[in-house]
DNA sequence: CATCGACTTGCAGCTAACTTACAAATACAA
DNA sequence: TTGTATTTGTAAGTTAGCTGCAAGTCGATG
């Protein structure tokens, strides 16, 4: 077992939960992921493994429950799963609501002003812009 | 017919679409509405009518096919849409992650920084801030 | 290192939001 | 008023996601 594989155990177990090869291997696809990845994303990309698909719904929203990941966008009516690290910081998520991808905005800050009714609520809130991606919008230009 | 009600008929066939009675009460309610509605939301304030839910759902979907709509968020995977209406400060939603509802956050001014490579995507994109609402915090600290 | 209870998995079937096919009804241009 | 393209009602289909249950596995404990 690699060192890198014995990690992701410990930090299965950190968070309260059994260290199973399932678990396993989605905790690392979400790991070397660069963008969020829905449920049919994962299942394809494990899709050598044949684990079932109801056990890898149940493990992202088991992630999610216990803090691990969280859902980056709902577009299309399919939850988008991402880890949740320590960022320096954190960014947007751009969302495009025509193909639903979601990229990380690595590079944009966003700020509030002012102070309001939803300063407290903002609080380690996540930013969302929806927006049709450059891919989308070369192809509708057509 | 009372003048409003001909001001909408108007405005459906200035989107080039007819004048139906589903329309009209479809139009009238998201303009009475304060926030993004569900189709479950419109069709129950729609009860007495007895419209079919296909047909509301066709005539949001054509709504927001001619521009008179958008989707505001798809939280809690069900759609929710609100006119689209000149305003002169474009607000962000407050979208909440627990109980899926959208609140237009109407005093708040989002800031992007610096220029990148998402300048372009930016334009004329919605902004969502997902966090917990103030009564679903009040609700989980019990 | 064997045991056992709690947690997980696989399977199959279910739910709910949304979509679509098609025939009947209707808006509206002429 | 009439003709036609659009819209509606009905019912059935799709699809992401959820759930009950029996069988399997993890890992704390002895």
């Amino acid at each position: 077992m690699s060192l890198i594989t014995s990690d992701l155990k410990q930090q299965l177990r950190d968070f309260g939960l059994r260290s199973t090869a399932p678990r396993l291997a989605v905790l690392e696809l979400l790991l070397d992921a660069d963008r969020p990845m829905t449920h049919t994303d994962i299942v394809e990309q494990l899709g050598a493994e044949q684990w079932d698909q109801a056990t890898i719904y149940r493990n992202l929203v088991k992630f999610v429950e216990v803090g691990l990941a969280r859902v980056a966008s709902e577009a299309g009516r399919m939850s988008r799963y991402e880890l949740i690290r320590d960022e320096p910081h954190p960014h947007p998520h751009f969302v495009c609501v025509s193909c639903g991808i979601v990229e990380c905005m690595g590079d944009v800050t966003i700020s509030a002003s002012p102070q309001s009714t939803w300063t407290d609520a903002i609080q380690s809130a996540q930013i969302q812009i929806h927006g049709i991606c450059p891919k989308c919008t070369a192809s509708k230009s057509n």
